[in-house]
DNA sequence: TAAACTAATAACCACTTGGTCATTAAGTAT
DNA sequence: ATACTTAATGACCAAGTGGTTATTAGTTTA
């Protein structure tokens, strides 16, 4: 008997039945969270203690244990928590975006790269990769979450510009890819050989800038030597 | 005392002083190292149990441990031996090709997938990607067997569209992503969430066609529109 | 001040697992 | 047949780790 608090498995969404008196610090979560986030993409799920993420968050292991009722809820706690809405957020900026098609696909690619690429977010994206075949229920939440929309946008994107005569006709479903593909391999370059410091290493604005620029090539309808070529 | 055999780390060079007499069976170290490849590949190097690869391979724990005396060194081990040549190889190939360089690219793109993509060694760029943080040594070997010699493949290949001048003038250390992410975001995506079974499979002749064809139309030096939009 | 409650702790446990070694079995030479 | 050599075994061990729980300390209420 003597149940535990556990007051929720996932961040407190709203208050859940604290309605009286001052919470006194009301962080814990939060708090596990980020540093399990830390640790999970610098040395992956198994390499990382759960008593390492406790410490890291300043409290005990039987704390953490107290959150999150196994190490491996506390990972999809950390994948769920990080994978906001960016991506349905950046489908409704597209709505209203004025200008070219070339225009909006580089915006869309610049504007990855600086609310998730360059996020620790970003993490993400390599730890599922890279855990997929351990957690499929991670999977198909990542799948469902974030792969899906994303192609979903970078589709309307390409689409948009299909019907307004910019790009030449595309074979929609693996066209996106183009685009998704340097940026995930940036991603997962970055966490991985990149992180290791060898040779020179990849500068992610001239990075993107060369692969939109190419990719814009690419599909055009039209030749257009106007286009600056990549620094 | 009575130290074991312990015959070879790697996979048995040449007779290593075994000149007389018949070898009764001498297929051990192939046999764990594949056992070991399939089982890092579905599971990944923490999640895999040393005893799971003996018992794959038909013997004991211990005689794993007979011929590799740790579990990271047969991680090594593995890496190495499924890391052959493939890429100096195909680059000793291209000098003697004949045609435009689209097609070039083109073929050099097929064929890293009929002969690394479509193989178990296309686990390894996986395995290795997951795990580089925790294996320094690894990411290090893997960058300069692998990763070096291939980007310098696909840049010459791009150097000689350029000289030929089939292609415009590219910014070439970063130009060769373009041909490389595709490829290993294919890689990636084939171990991780493709293997989950969500929606759509990607197929991957027509995926490489697709990217092949954007990729070769963002980097013609002449606007060309006879290019076969991708199937 | 005392009772009641709760969040956090740290000692603890059960179990897994990488790695070892004395022993065994197979093969060879004499 | 006997002694010798070596590869293979599987019982075994120590360490590390996920997870538990009795206890403690802090806070609030009366």
């Amino acid at each position: 008997m003597s149940i535990k608090p556990l007051i929720c498995n996932t961040v407190c969404s709203t208050d859940t039945a604290r309605t009286k008196h001052v919470r006194r610090k009301e962080a814990r979560p939060g708090e596990l969270l980020e540093a399990a986030l830390d640790l999970f993409v610098a040395k992956g799920f198994a390499a990382t203690r759960a008593e390492e993420v406790a410490a890291k968050a300043g409290v005990s292991k039987g704390t953490l244990f107290l959150y999150f009722k196994s190490k491996e809820e506390l990972f999809e706690a950390v994948v769920r928590e990080n994978m906001g809405n960016q991506i349905s957020q950046g489908l409704a900026e597209m709505d209203s975006f004025q200008g070219s098609t070339t225009d909006m696909l580089k915006f869309a690619m610049f504007a990855w790269w600086e609310r998730v690429g360059n996020t620790k977010a970003s993490g993400i994206s390599k730890l599922v990769m890279s855990e997929a075949s351990n957690f499929p229920a991670l999977a198909n939440f990542y799948h469902e979450t974030v792969v899906k929309p994303g192609r979903q946008l970078i589709r309307a994107i390409l689409q948009r510009g299909v019907d307004r005569g910019e790009f030449r006709t595309l074979n929609m479903d693996y066209a996106v890819y183009s685009v998704i593909a340097p940026l995930i391999f940036l991603t997962m370059w970055k966490h991985s050989l990149g992180a290791c410091s060898l040779d020179a290493p990849i500068d992610p604005e001239t990075y993107i800038n060369c692969q939109a620029d190419i990719i814009v090539h690419g599909i055009l309808a039209v030749s257009d030597a106007s286009a600056t070529s990549a620094a």
